[in-house]
DNA sequence: CTGAAAGCGCTTACAG
DNA sequence: CTGAAAGCGCTTACAG
């Protein structure tokens, strides 16, 4: 028969239910070893017909620690971050850690509410992939003194008020456009351009200088010309490829901020008559799923962002384990040239 | 000075420094208007001071409501199921409610654990885009009786233990599929594949049941050999094209199951030599962001999964509000035909 | 307008 | 091996 919708089964019905204490039941919940076998198989049959479900929120209060971490992600829709999301639920479900969700639609506004909103759950640790505009004074105000908080990705705005301290987990932005810059050189190409991306943005600012490092050590003198901007997404750069044939005409290769700014190119240069991987060279930045498909397959930097997330996981939890580190030193996650034709056919050497 | 980090600020703290009673506190918390205006800044002022964070778990548990919706999602790193997920994290957020992820990365087993794991944190609602291979009894087993429950875009595998009642958001697959048939028969088209998706899940079948329709209200009888299977991905409808050239070697068009499938397809057509949209018109499904810029843009049908997502999250609320539906009627979002090149240069009338 | 007391569902010393 | 009692941080009648 099934059970009335109105009431939950608690600790308190069981216990009552099998003549023991609450305190038993808790006991047996818990897998502690002083329970008699006869009495432990009586409660979990018991639990078993009552349809008991454990309100791990109560225990939690009670035991003052926490079993969430919240999530805030500045964009799902794109893949990376949806499987650096996918990443960080993985490694925390491993833990026994639930995860909370926010999204900010990268609106910092929309940040700051939904970490007000996360930081009332008290969650053990807060991990943010930033909206391109939140800003480090607003972070700290919505998120109090008390909860740990791991930054991803890219840096926060402004500068921090005293006393604001959280870990930082990024990619290796500069030296992966380096590699990236070397790889087209090697291959011949000198009028080589930093397409897309918004200048402002740290990560941006990051992978600029990693071509231009490239370029010097190659005694290229670098034009500010040949850095074109755009909003990091794959519209967006089809529309600014006007831009790039306008600034560079002669330009043989292009860095490209990231992989959807890559894509994007790529069909604008189909647009301008440009063959990618044939008469032009282009590298991405990510990895993302489509790189390996596009037409040419997208060189680029793997920055596998589901390993990455299983790491922000993990450093969040150290932090929070028991005698957890406390340095909040930044950390850097490497990343890999993936060699693939849009950068391989075309040899102006 | 800032505080030490031990002991989290409760509203015992907060009531004791201004020399008033923690119902007073609490009034104050609610926005009562019983409170003194006087009094309420006071207490306002101290909450500022030592950095009060509201708890809303113990709130929660005091009131015997849930402040959180569990969501759980089979492949995150799809684009279409990301952003349904932000869409319900999105309209769950508007009405107060925090949403808790769980990825069973389309694996029945985890998807279980995840459920078990979610459920001991009392969420009001369960909102579920199930794995492939999920079935009725084992979500059942996992669930226990009492969470209210959503499930999304795909039947649970199985017949449901008697008693277990949810509700169904799915969309209109079959009218979908029949759409786009029509469409390509409206062009001119004779032999015409459904292509990709797995014969064993709902929606496929759904989308073969469309297909079949339009060919049979066109008077063409259904060859079986006419429907070739591939998993729903990118990269196996691309090894597929053979198949399908095999299979039906005079074939003009393709109804494919999805976007992925279709963007696919098109990769595998460039390399059997037929041009896209010019020798060869296709179709796919979903609407995913890729489908407007690929070349030839794709036709396909626009299920707007962030919309989907945010009525998800209604129908869910609308449960769980007090005197709120029971009624657990499948509801079936409409998809919009959305036509691109890629079925409208192939001209075969 | 404010306070004392009980209770949400759990855990944890402390007795026995 | 089991039970009685106190308490986690909040809310809610009930007095005053």
């Amino acid at each position: 028969m099934p059970l009335h919708r109105s009431r939950r089964v608690t600790l308190t019905d069981v216990a009552q239910a099998c003549g023991v204490s609450r305190a038993t039941v808790s006991l047996v919940l818990r897998g502690s070893p002083l329970v008699h076998a006869e009495t432990r198989a009586r409660v979990e049959a018991e639990m078993l017909r009552q349809g008991y479900v454990y309100n791990r929120a109560a225990a939690n209060l009670r035991q003052r620690v926490s079993s969430t971490v919240a999530l805030v992600i500045n964009d799902l829709s794109n893949p990376f971050f949806a499987e650096f999301a996918a990443g960080v639920d993985e490694a925390l479900g491993e833990r026994g850690y639930v995860t909370l969700l926010g999204c900010s639609n990268e609106s910092a506004e929309r940040e700051r509410i939904v970490l007000g909103s996360l930081v009332q759950q008290h969650p053990a640790a807060i991990i943010l992939s930033p909206a391109e505009d939140s800003t480090a004074a607003g972070v700290a105000a919505a998120l109090g003194p008390r909860t740990p908080l791991l930054v991803f990705n890219r840096a926060l705005g402004g500068t921090a008020p005293t006393g604001f301290q959280f870990d930082f987990l990024g990619l290796a932005n500069r030296s992966g456009a380096r590699l990236a810059t070397e790889h087209l050189l090697a291959r011949g190409h000198r009028r080589i351009v930093f397409f897309g991306g918004h200048a402002d943005s740290s990560s941006c600012r990051e992978r600029r200088l990693g071509y231009q490092d490239a370029l010097a050590a190659a005694g290229i003198a670098l034009d500010p010309a040949w850095m074109i901007e755009s909003a990091p997404t794959r519209l967006d750069a089809c529309a600014r490829t006007a831009a790039l044939f306008a600034a560079v005409p002669d330009a043989t290769a292009a860095v490209c901020y990231n992989d959807a700014v890559a894509l994007g190119l790529m069909l604008g240069l189909a647009h301008h008559g440009r063959r990618p991987g044939v008469d032009f060279a282009l590298t991405g930045f990510d990895d993302i799923p489509e790189a390996a498909v596009s037409m040419p397959p997208l060189t680029t930097l793997c920055a596998d962002p589901r390993e990455r997330g299983r790491q922000a996981a993990q450093i969040v939890l150290a932090q929070v384990a028991p005698g957890g580190a406390v340095s909040h030193a930044p950390v850097i996650a490497p990343v890999r040239l993936v060699e693939r034709e849009s950068s391989c056919h075309a040899d102006f050497r």
